[in-house]
DNA sequence: AAGTTAATCCCTTAAAAAAGGGATTTTTTT
DNA sequence: AAAAAAATCCCTTTTTTAAGGGATTAACTT
């Protein structure tokens, strides 16, 4: 029986090219595309393909949300990951949030194939260069769990705030600010705020 | 006489759906493809497009320099830039290097065509997103202009470094750091180097 | 019920940054 | 050659961070 493969991404060139690359694969069905998350609910209210390719860069909510809400209401689907980034922190939320795997939009046609049949028969498929990516990252750039409350103290630092103005905002005392930034340094490793902030942006924290 | 056309992005996908888009466009001539900037510039060796069109994320150098080098060495060629993202920073540069318009990778199929029949014929050519992007951002998020040495500043204090260790890298009195670091300040209007980082790394300066 | 984590608060001292001022010498542009 | 911009250096004062230390209460986990 041929999988049934719907796909998720505001690119309607991506779209217009996987529909290409696989215009003649038998194995494979075409059940249509969405480009927001919206219609793409919508569509599985009727419809419920064996395999979704979901873009994580969508115009109204966040594929990794988008994944969670798909898993948890039809967990037989199977979701493909997809993005044009190549980023250990989307990669690993993206599992997390129960994708089976993840392939990013230079991947060749064979990729291509073998990530869909990988994913239709219940395994895991992560494309070349982003099994890479993860084993090069894990090493080096693991991101910190951090609290609640620090990425809130987090996020008004990056906006220009002083502890004290930070305080005033939080309803709380100047020190208390003062621990969790210090907790934030110690858990970045980060000697001060301007590599804080830097690593923050790059682990897409802020 | 139809528009030779040449495409330049490291995404399979991408490449296979404008091919596919464009497929019965008898007014465009498919020349083909290059996913890195050495086989682009290889390839125009021996053929002149009319029209490129060019990804900014490129594997071996950004899609902004290649621009330009195409730009002074084929000047005839007119250059539409494609990328994924909307941002007012990429949009501008890339006009700057030359390129006659931008088109972002959820186009629709109309957009693509009119972008690449409006370079062909000289013309400029910009897709609806970019331009309301560009619009928008005009108001309040303008990238100030900074020095080759304050860009050098600004990196080292995303480093984490202090006035003082960038004063000993650079070979520098500690006040001319002070003085850079002011200055960087001032242009971003930023009141702290915390906001001053997120800022410039929103804006692609670091 | 005990243990763990998160969130809260306080103290001290030294280092660094922010904000203000001004000034000279190169380099680049016009 | 003159004007403008960039890079260099110095001084002062106040504010803010960074780096130590410790401690209590609330909330969640096991």
């Amino acid at each position: 029986m041929a999988i049934k493969l719907f796909i998720v991404d505001d690119h309607y060139m991506v779209i217009e090219g996987i529909h290409s690359l696989l215009q003649y694969e038998t194995t494979i069905t075409w059940l249509g595309h969405a480009t927001n998350a919206a219609s793409c609910m919508a569509f599985l209210k009727y419809q419920t393909p064996d395999v979704i390719l979901l873009d994580i860069n969508l115009p109204d909510i966040s594929g990794l949300d988008l994944c969670k809400e798909i898993k948890t209401n039809y967990p037989s689907i199977n979701i493909l990951g997809l993005s044009t980034f190549n980023q250990q922190s989307f990669i690993e939320k993206m599992i997390n949030n129960g994708a089976s795997g993840y392939l990013l939009k230079n991947a060749s046609q064979q990729e291509l194939l073998e990530g869909i049949s990988a994913v239709a028969n219940g395994k895991e498929y992560l494309s070349f260069d982003a099994i890479s990516t993860l084993r090069s990252v894990q090493k080096s750039n693991k991101t910190p769990i951090i609290t609640r409350r620090e990425k809130e103290v987090l996020l008004l630092i990056a906006d220009g705030l002083t502890n004290n103005e930070i305080a005033k905002q939080l309803f709380i005392s100047c020190t208390t600010v003062d621990t969790h930034r210090k907790n934030l340094l110690a858990k970045f490793e980060a000697n001060n705020i301007a590599l804080l902030i830097k690593m923050a942006m790059q682990l897409h924290l802020i």
